[in-house]
DNA sequence: AACATGATCAACT
DNA sequence: GTTGATCATGTTT
């Protein structure tokens, strides 16, 4: 926690710092429908922003996964249109969450223009505000933990099936870019987590200096 | 109507 | 590193 680096005056954000959202700055839906993994590498770094009606919460990116839509046969979207895979077919900037193992939720961000079915996984993320928040639904844990692994980011940020197609370029919901981007070298790149089918595919980006990624 | 599958987590050993 | 909890979804009967 809290490299709270005062380096020239200009204030790096931390957990403990006032944190104005600000949607007027944040990601258009046009950054969304564009290549998966241009996306996926460029949301490191960016932050998640939601408002509710008792306060707002935002985490830091620092893991994602690319679901693309070709040639991608962990997709969910792969073989073709169903109910649940419905949101990832329209077009870039909506959620599609899904439900996994009974009890757990992940959350994507739809990705490419309408009709391609690919998005990114939000695997995992550093608490920046509203984490009494985000304690309410994971409960007592440590701040790195809030929202490292999928399900427990979806579950802090209290996303449910409900959230399917909502859009992440609303005055409630939005994706702010990195005030600072990371470097290349603070980019590491592996197989995606726990699917069984497209192993090969380097689609997982983290940033391998933080403590909230849920694994090296 | 029944069954197999799975982009997981927490709690163990 | 192994395992059990537990259920929405898609596929088969």
């Amino acid at each position: 926690m809290g490299e709270n680096v005062v380096t020239d005056g200009k204030r790096r954000m931390s957990s403990l710092e006032a944190f104005e959202p600000d949607p007027a700055v944040a990601f258009p839906c046009e950054f969304f429908q564009r290549p998966t993994v241009e996306v996926a590498r460029a949301l490191l770094g960016a932050v998640l922003v939601k408002q509710e009606e008792h306060g707002w919460c935002a985490a830091r990116l620092v893991e994602v996964e690319a679901y693309l839509p070709e040639g991608d046969p962990a997709n969910h979207a792969a073989r073709g249109w169903s109910q649940r895979t419905a949101p990832m077919f329209q077009q870039g900037g909506i959620l599609y969450v899904y439900a996994i193992y009974g009890r757990h939720r992940c959350v994507n961000v739809v990705t490419e223009p309408v009709g391609c079915g690919a998005a990114v996984l939000l695997r995992a993320a550093e608490p920046i505000a509203g984490i009494a928040l985000l304690r309410r639904r994971r409960g007592d844990v440590p701040e790195e933990m809030l929202c490292r692994g999928p399900a427990n980011l979806a579950l802090a940020f209290g996303f449910d099936l409900c959230d399917n197609f909502r859009s992440v370029c609303s005055d409630t919901l939005f994706i702010q870019p990195p005030a600072e981007p990371p470097s290349p070298e603070e980019i590491a790149v592996s197989p995606r987590i726990g699917v069984t089918r497209g192993r090969d595919l380097l689609l997982r980006f983290f940033l391998r200096t933080s403590a909230a990624v849920s694994r090296q």
